[in-house]
DNA sequence: AGAATGTACTAATGCGGTTCAGCTGCGTCA
DNA sequence: TGACGCAGCTGAACCGCATTAGTACATTCT
């Protein structure tokens, strides 16, 4: 800046003004100021930036996993993705921790915010009885809880989330209508808000509707997860005719086991994944399963998140519902008459 | 810092002396400034850091893909979560960017640069006659390339990389072996520095034992690619009788598409992924697959480039050639006999 | 004409650290 | 005993920017 005040002619101070679009210089001397900063190719120390009270233009994103579940998980590069789209506009930088668990995140998110590091941060996989919402509140810093529920306890954070509740209750209308009445739900991580939410509203379709064979059983989204469970609950005496598998890898996994044991799908059972990816039309048959739109789902919580970080309130925010794609792996339970 | 320099009695020169670890201060005030930091939770901004010439504590890391193409990959979160390991090590952040294109990626180094918001970046996907590596020179910024072949002409960037031609020499010699004769290798994108290395190789081992029905063709990676090609080869005259894949996705995608074809796998066409993942046991037959340890992969990166910020000199370092994992999808020639 | 207002700018200050040039008091050695 | 060295500490400058208080000059008002 001291190079482009002296080229320019006037002081630093005015090169500041003229550059952050702030009253104090002509029209004249601030399309001078631009020119000469644009020849040197200037960008604005974000150091000093922060420094000086500005922020530290960036925020944060921690993924609490074991490293070695990180597996074939399309989900998080597609949401990161969209929420760069967002953030790249407003050249807000995104910084990226994985770390083993939950309570390591509560203590990155101490750590960056002593050291200055983010203005706000996006929280994924919450968890009923979340330590982390705690945290933020207690520390002040915007956070942006992708994929929670609503909560009222931490009116600081904004919230974008999915209707599980719909998409599980559109899932179990249809399997219904096909025939199926034993069905098992072969869900991710328990704790995780969304699993109890599915687990939830299953429990109370299969209710609504009488059904008593109906359960969910949690896993840890692994393949050899979902493959175990598979055999477990196919090999059990009134298996069910229908699986509803929370990840696209255990339903591979699933389908996997279940031609093993030979049943074939959807003849001997209807196979549904939450969560669409190239990987559901990569086997035979092609899965069945609920869509949604990642990437966009990321520009949603980036956005709400740099709505928080210009001051605006916090707010909760519902992406449509996953849509279910019908394709291969479901049909009419085995001796059943369809409704439709 | 002004605080626990009051709180300890000591100027506030001797607090930054004590929490550095320089000379100056004794040992005694050393240690209860270090206790009074403690207990007020201290942490140095790393804004101030920066700018009074520490340098950023953050290295960057991009990567240039369009969204869509940003699908199912096992292997960039495991080289994230290794390279995370090293730097959390070092308390160094990780600031992450997903770009369109290489034009970008270039843009983004000069912007970091210039607003001196890493002190080192790692490139992965280099490419034969890359743009990146020139950048990295001019800006004078530490750089590790990942994957990227040996490279004299920028002696300030290190490099980390494995080697695919010893790895594709195994392949070849495994399949030849099993007594196939027409190969083709259904590479990823033209241009990658380790495609085209893979493509050298497998012309130069074809050549090597007077092959002709061998070749490679180049896809974006993606499973419509993969099975795409895999469609148009097999039907051609005089068929291959062995695919080599450039990733497990395509590898997946491509033993569908033979199936289809009513080709089955490996009696008809043997097939082999270039990186194993939960994907390639996850369909049957499971296929045989090119290992490697991607987290260490990772790893590896992340301490050459600390290694770098160090002031250590620049180095090239091969990780272990990936592995062959022989599973089901390789299988004799039909009509061969073996060589074993 | 003198005061009030406004415009275009400059000088000085602070953000939170690091660092360097002193400065003090004490032990050591000639 | 005085010069010297050194450990242990302090004060001030500096990093690059934003911001506030102040200044010089032109314009308008009364």
């Amino acid at each position: 800046m001291k190079d482009i005040a002296r080229r320019a002619g006037v002081s630093q101070s005015a090169v500041s003004f003229a550059l952050n679009g702030r009253p104090g210089v002509s029209e004249d001397t601030r399309d001078r100021v631009r020119q000469v900063a644009e020849e040197l190719g200037w960008r604005p120390s974000t150091a000093a930036r922060a420094l000086s009270g500005e922020g530290a233009a960036t925020v944060g994103f921690v993924l609490a996993r074991p490293a070695e579940t990180l597996g074939v998980d399309s989900f998080f590069l597609q949401l990161v993705s969209g929420i760069q789209e967002v953030l790249a506009e407003r050249h807000l930088g995104l910084l990226f921790q994985v770390v083993e668990d939950i309570e390591d995140e509560c203590a990155v998110y101490r750590r960056w915010w002593a050291e200055h590091r983010v203005d706000g941060v996006l929280v994924v996989d919450p968890r009923t009885d979340d330590p982390r919402t705690g945290v933020l509140d207690e520390l002040g810093l915007p956070g942006v809880v992708i994929g929670g529920a609503p909560d009222e306890r931490h009116p600081g954070l904004s919230t974008v989330w999915a209707d599980d509740a719909g998409a599980m209750a559109a899932v179990v209308d249809e399997l219904y209508a096909l025939g199926h009445r034993r069905i098992v739900h072969i869900a991710g991580l328990p704790g995780l808000a969304h699993t109890e939410r599915r687990i939830r509203t299953l429990r109370a379709e299969a209710g609504r509707r009488g059904l008593t064979g109906v359960k969910s059983v949690t896993t840890d989204y692994s393949d050899a997860a979902g493959a175990a469970v598979t055999r477990r609950v196919l090999e059990a005496s009134a298996p069910p005719t229908a699986l509803i598998y929370d990840n696209d890898v255990m339903a591979l996994a699933g389908v996997a086991a279940a031609t093993e044991l030979g049943q074939s799908v959807p003849a001997d059972v209807s196979v549904v994944a939450w969560e669409d990816s190239a990987l559901c039309r990569m086997v035979k048959p092609w899965l069945s399963a609920l869509s949604r739109d990642s990437v966009e789902f990321g520009r949603t919580a980036a956005r709400e998140l740099t709505a928080l970080l210009d001051g605006g309130p916090a707010r909760t925010v519902r992406v449509p519902v996953p849509r279910l794609i019908v394709r291969d792996s479901t049909g009419v339970a085995r001796g059943a008459q369809p409704l439709r």
